[in-house]
This record gives structure tokens, C-alpha cells and sequence, in this order.
DNA sequence: GATGAATGAGTTTTCATTCAT
DNA sequence: CATGAATGAAAACTCATTCAT
């Protein structure tokens, strides 16, 4: 209760509560799922009672539809990683160069649950739905955007490498998908294949 | 009313009643989710009173495995189309010659939102998770004998066909989750690209 | 269906399989308490289908109410015994000989839970509270004839006879009660004492 | 409403709330057995929904093992009536004093109901017997301190005392139980009776 | 006599949500 | 802001009992 405590907007401060709360929220679905997580259990994961929660969220679903905007499209932090590549190369290179951590994140049961469980939400519930496929449609204008400033290959228009580029996206979904199912995959043979297909989309016309 | 004809028919009758159920729950599962979907619900849609479900399933729990078990790996139809596909060829030209329906079976909301559910399921839960596994190496050896017959790319040994195979596999269950965020995708284009990767896989030693 | 098996008496054989029920459902009782016997489980335990079961019980309550009417009275096993008792000697005498059988009989888990899950019925339910009140009359009436058979103890009339050997079953339902809550007591000390508590009651007028 | 103020009474409130489970529970049991007792019933004597009962119990069981913990063991009352009798006198004739009392304690069927049905669940489920057991040993060394305060008979040790005191106990179990099957017994001589067991057992060595 | 499929009310328990403080 | 007591409508599951065969 510090003057500069209390001097802090208020929002500003219901912002990290929230966040708290999503980030709670977060760790018990990853590890019960949605319908296995109950407010209760969250809001003591979050460090607040349960009647608290409901000041930041209107109900359980909200804290779903919070945690889906939030999540990032699985090709994120790929971009990230390229934006950020110094060692330059062109686009390919760019991106076989992070095809590995890649394939590593989605074998994280952690990432993948989560992922999974959202996916299956969105089967059901187009708000959720529609949230995904915003943050999709973010991410897939950022990778084109990086992809025109590194230069694109030869013979491919914005729209076929935004068509080449989704594919890259359902290949690492297959990825995380195929992690439920073979958990102890060839994780260097996964690597190679993945590097071969994506290869393959951006090589050739 | 012989002893013959009543014996067939009554446990005939008993699994005829089992597949109601699954049939059912298969529906609500869909729709609602397994957790979305009480048993009440469940044994209305089959048509029997909620206490007599438990007469075929010892709890709700085995009702989701035994469909996860009837569920089939998603590239079984695949693989039973290309065994019955008359037209020969190589491997890739049987295989791309199915790409296209594959591809439209990923698309379809209600087979994607199962196998989503499953996934999900699996994720959490491993008795699901083994069952999935369990069907999926099934598959795996199918198509391994099926490339076998028709006569391996050259240059790939069995486990190297095996890796490839996987990949394919992988690819599907890709496009599978990425139907729900972008469920109007170009198919023709999806089709095409699909078999790129495809024959990037198999063409190439 | 030999004309044999069929001459015999139906009320035979129907009552055999009403036997069968009854040793079933005690020892279910026993081991789970009339709550925890589940009709479906007697009726597996009598070989015997849960639908024919009621054959011959109209009800779980009548099932209950026979078991109360076929149980020995806690006295019974000893009035027996010293009826059949040749070795003579007065009334303490022979009932001394017995004491040690009888209080290994109320250590005995088995005996024990059914004779308190009948007591503890019997205190909610009043039919099965006149049916054992009904059969302690009986093997009341039976230890008095034998008490005055053999000669009972100077300066005692029948009534007070009566009052004494009530007393002594007491001590023997204590004795059930108390093998609950201290399994491991001392037995010989047990049967010493109580020994001489029966004396007590019946050695001095 | 100093936080003094505020906090005492918070966790009084709490405590008086799980009384009034008990306490509804203690009567419903008594009424209908544990078995017969819905969560429904005991939530609406003790005047509280049935989702609510939860957070002060974490399930049935847990109901009655607090009632077992609280329900005395049979003797506790003679003993504590002992402890406060200012008349003085040796060992039998303190106890003797409080005889008659004792004897119609246990004709109630209220607290015969009860006792009744905690032992036929002590005899399946241990969790129980162990907290009767619990509570039977507790009052037994109080029993016995008195005792050795008062004196107690020449030629008797501390564990020869143990013995006879826990015969004593029995009796009253059996006095318990013969309440159940013969509730109209003739009080005076019950005591009479008694007594005279009693004094068998402490007189002589 | 005998079966076992079928019912539906009832059980314990959980949980999202509200509200007085 | 914050608590946590309180609710009541579910949920999964059980079971005595009935009945067509």
C-alpha cells in the first residue's frame, strides 16, 4: 500500500490478476483438461478465492476463449525464431535451421495437451473456434510478411506461398498429434522428413 | 423357438444392443464431447434406459475406449483403398490416386471432431492412449505389406519405408486439425500439395 | 426328469433352493452387510438368477426376516451341548464346560457381523426385532427344561432361573460386541472370568 | 468487525455448522441405519444443502467416523459419574452406585440404536473399529486411574484390574444388545444382577 | 420353473456460480 | 477488492424389482 504501489493504474494491476488467473488456468488444463479443471481448483492455482475469479472473468468459458486467444498459432514462435535469425541464407535455410526445435516443442505432451484440447473445444464451440482462427490468420500475414523480406522462391506468387506456408503449419499439427500417438518417436529421422517436405513445398514451383 | 435358433440370436441380440450404444455415444461424443455428454443423453440416443447401459459398459470410461478402439487409424481407408485399387502402378501413383479422398475424409467435421476428442482423450489418459497406439501399429503393418506387394521405392529398406509412412500419416492427422481452424480451405490446392510432400517422401531415396 | 427326480415332492426340492438362497445371502451378509449384498450378488453366490430369486422371496426385506428366524439365538449352540453333554455333573458344572466353545463363538468375525447387523436391523425394523425376540423364547424355554432336567440350584425358583440365565446370554452378546472393538483379547483370561461371573449368578441364590 | 473480532467467530461458526451435521447425521442414523441415511436427508435436518455438507465432510464415511469419534465409549459416563461421586467408599461401592444408571442407559433405544450400528460397521470397515478402539482404550485408562486412586481390591495387580474392568464393559455391551431383543425387561433385577456380576468380579481375588 | 434384459428412481458426489460480508 | 459460505442442478453409477420369453 505504498504510495507508488497505489499510484500504479488500477487496470494495470487487474491485468496481472487476470493473468494470473490465465496462466493458473493454463496449467490445470494442460494437465486435466477443460472439464477436469474445476473453477475451484484454478482459482487456488491462481492465489484467489473462487467468488474472486468471477470479478475478471464472467464464467468458465470466458477463461477458455482468454486462454485460446492467447495461445499461440503453433508456427509463432518458428517466425519468432526466424525474425530473429541473424545468420540470414534464404528462406529455406531460414527455416530448416529451426525445423528441430520445432519438432521438440511439439513433443511436449505440456504443449501438445493443451493444443490438442483446444482443438478438440473448437470442434464445438465456434467462439473458440473463430478465436483460433484469428490468431491464425495473424500469424500466417507475419510469416508472409518475413518471407517477402527475405525474398521468396522463384515462381511463387503471395498467394501460393501463403497456400505452401499452411501446409508447413498442418504439417507441425500432424507433428504434435502424431506425439499423442508414438510419444518415443526417431526424433532425428522425424527431423529429416519434416525438413524433406518442407523442402519440397518451397523448392520448386 | 429350437435351442439353436435361440442361442444364436440372443447374444447376436446382446451385441447388436452394444453397437447401439456405441453408435450413439459416437453421435453425442461428436457433438458435445465426452464430457459433454452424460450418460443420461447417451442411453437415450440408443434408445435404452441409463441403467441398462451398464448392462453392455462397466463404466462411461469404457465406452470411450471401446470407441477408440472401433475408431479407425486414419489411414486405414486409405490403405483398404489401395489394396482394392485395381489400376496398379508404383506405390506413389496407387497412393496419390487416393490423396484426394483422404484429404476430403479430413475435411469432414464430424469424423475430425472424434478423432480430435480421441487425441485429447489420449492425451490425458493413457488406456486411450494405448488403444490408439495400439491400432495405429495395426495400420502401420498393413501398409507396410501393402508397399511390400506393390513394390518398394528404391533405395528404401523397410525401416527407412516405415519412417516415411509415418510421415504420410503424420500429414493427414495435420490436415485433420487444421480443418477446424480453416474449414474452407482450398481443397484442390491442399490436394496438390498433399501429394507433393507425399511423393518428396517416397520419390527420393 | 426321471420319473424319480420327479416323484419327489416339489415342495422339496423348492425348498432346498430356498436353503441355497439363504446360505447365500449370509454369507454375502456377513461379509458386505445386508447394504452392501446386492440382490444380483446373492443371487449369483445361489446359483441362481436374480429374476427367480424372487421365486421364492417376495422381497430383499423377506430374505432378511428368514435369515433373522433361521439364526441361532447366541445361547442355542451351548443349550445343545450340554443337552448332549454326557459327563454329567451339575448345572455349573456342565455349563462351565462349555464356556470356553462358547466364547470362542462370539470371537469369531463371521458370526459376530451377522449377529450384529441382525441386532442393529432389529433396532430400526420391527418385524425382524419380534422374530428374534421369537427365538430367544425358544432357546430360553429350552435352557430352563434342561436346568430343571438336570436340577437346578438350591434356593432358586424358575422365575429367577429365568432371570440368571438371561444374564448369561447377556454375557455372551457382550462377548460378540466387545470381539469387535478388541479382537485380540486375552482368551483364557476371558473365559476364566466369565467363568466366574456365571458362577455367580448361579452358585450362590 | 476488528479482525480480533471477525476471526474468532469465523471459525466458531465453521465448527457449530459441522456440529449440526453431526448432530443431524447422529439422529438420522439412529433412525434409519447409516445404509438407510441419504446425504439428501442428513443435509436437510441439519438445515443445509447437500452440495454444502461436502465442504465440511469430505464424504459419508467421513460422517460416520466423526460420529464414532465422538460417541462414547459405554463406560465413559460410569466413569466420569465415579470420578465426580464425592460419597466416597472402596471400588465396588462407587461403582455399584452408578449401576442402576448404567443399566438404563442402555435400554435407550436411541443410544442403543447407535452403538449398535457403529459396531456392525466397526465389523467391515476397519477405519471405523479402529476408532471406536481408539476411544475404548482412552476410557479404559481413565477407568483404571480412578481406580488405583481409590485403591483398588488387595491381591489384584494393574493388568488383573484391566481384565475385569474390560469384563465389566462387556456386560454393559450385552446389556446393550439383550435391550434390542427383550426391551421390557425387568429393570431391578437387570440391576440386581448386575451388581452382583460385578462384585463377583472385584471381591475376590 | 428359470432366465436375464430392462427399468427408473435413488445414491453419493461435484461444480459453476452467487452473494452477504 | 476479496472472501468463502452457500446453493442446487447436474453427473455417474447402483439396485430392487418386473416381465417377456
Amino acid at each position: 500500500m505504498s504510495p507508488a504501489q497505489k499510484a500504479q493504474p488500477e487496470s494495470e494491476r487487474g491485468e496481472l490478476r487476470r493473468q494470473q488467473v490465465l496462466d493458473a488456468a493454463t496449467t490445470c488444463f494442460r494437465r486435466e483438461g477443460f472439464h477436469g479443471s474445476s473453477i475451484a481448483r484454478i482459482s487456488r492455482a491462481a492465489g484467489m478465492s473462487p467468488g474472486h475469479l468471477y470479478h475478471y472473468f464472467a464464467n468458465k468459458e470466458a477463461i477458455v476463449e482468454a486462454i485460446a486467444a492467447r495461445e499461440e498459432n503453433d508456427l509463432a514462435e518458428l517466425v519468432r525464431q526466424m525474425e530473429q535469425d541473424l545468420e540470414g541464407g534464404d528462406l529455406v535455410r531460414r527455416l530448416t535451421r529451426h525445423v528441430g526445435e520445432a519438432v521438440e516443442r511439439n513433443n511436449d505432451p505440456d504443449h501438445v495437451g493443451l493444443m490438442l484440447e483446444l482443438a478438440a473445444e473448437a470442434a464445438r464451440n465456434s467462439a473458440v473456434a473463430q478465436i483460433l482462427r484469428r490468431s491464425d490468420r495473424v500469424i500466417d500475414a507475419r510469416f508472409v510478411d518475413m518471407a517477402l523480406r527475405v525474398g521468396i522462391p522463384a515462381g511463387l506468387d503471395e498467394a501460393e506461398l501463403r497456400l505452401r506456408m499452411t501446409m508447413i503449419a498442418t504439417l507441425f499439427n500432424g507433428l504434435a498429434m502424431r506425439s499423442i500417438i508414438d510419444p518415443h518417436r526417431d526424433h532425428a529421422a522425424t527431423v529429416r522428413l519434416a525438413e524433406r517436405m518442407i523442402r519440397s513445398l518451397l523448392e520448386q514451383p
